[in-house]
DNA sequence: TTGATAATGGAAATCATTTTCAATAAGGAT
DNA sequence: ATCCTTATTGAAAATGATTTCCATTATCAA
């Protein structure tokens, strides 16, 4: 039966890999959160739905994820990977990051996103032809401190 | 003997931190090269320099020249920390990169900084308030693949 | 229902980085 | 120049995130 329910799991099913319990519950614990979550937290909670599911599983269908593209993969520079739903495969939602070097919280923006999208659409083909360099995607984050640790101290 | 040598030893003192032969050793590898290398790459290089000097040394040092504002660590997706020499302290001359998924070369560019740099004033302004989050620096990567790798397939 | 094999989970391995701790060396005071 | 305090060092062990190994299990096309 090809083909079948979500988008994700049909990429799943277009790359050729299985449609999995593990797979169905970690993409379910995705969609439930705005938050940028590490493979040990969605472990924890991935667990709780299933005390089965092990951690090496997690890394693998987090990895896997991101290799078709369901996921995106981000370092905010506390030494571990945190994983984000692409919830609409087409029309990439562009939104970056604000990540507060003190309580490591990271605020999602899109504003500006529009003019900066000009700009950044501009760079990348300069950069492109300059460099002969094919562009992907980028990554923009700002670092700094958030409202409640300005306010704690 | 206050404040004597290169801006980074006034550096250095003004902190109140010594400034030894294994400080001067990666200090000397960091001016030296354009590259963007790991703690491993500079201890490589320190060794042959003095066999004497210990890797948690090289990271220890790092990590200081890292907070005392001396260099810039970036995380290009590979796994571990690569740091670049702030060459001049005063104007923090901006570059971003173009990170190759393939090859994992790393290209600088600084194209289009001017724009770019009046647009992200804008940003941070508008995000700095918005969110009353206080905005210290912000990276851009560009994510593709290079020139030599577009041509090896 | 079955069979080939993709996927899994647990344990062990790996890799970058950090911590511990006793020995050493920088640099202000003498 | 020498002494003395203590910051700094290097080696080994510890840590933490992620990966690899491998025998078992589960998915899905036939």
């Amino acid at each position: 039966m090809r083909n079948r329910g979500p988008w994700w799991q049909k990429r799943l099913d277009d790359f050729g890999f299985r449609s999995t319990m593990p797979r169905k519950v970690i993409m379910d614990i995705l969609r439930q959160t705005m938050d940028h979550l590490s493979a040990e937290d969605i472990y924890l909670k991935a667990v709780n739905m299933n005390p089965s599911i092990g951690l090496t599983t997690v890394y693998r269908t987090l990895d896997l994820f991101y290799q078709i593209g369901v996921v995106q993969r981000f370092d905010f520079g506390d030494g571990k990977a945190r994983y984000e739903l692409i919830s609409n495969p087409n029309k990439k939602e562009h939104h970056h990051h604000l990540v507060c070097v003190k309580c490591r919280n990271i605020i999602d923006y899109s504003d500006f996103v529009h003019e900066e999208q000009e700009l950044m659409d501009k760079t990348e083909q300069g950069l492109s032809q300059k460099h002969d360099f094919d562009i992907f995607h980028h990554i923009i984050h700002f670092y700094g401190i958030c409202k409640e640790c300005k306010e704690i101290e």
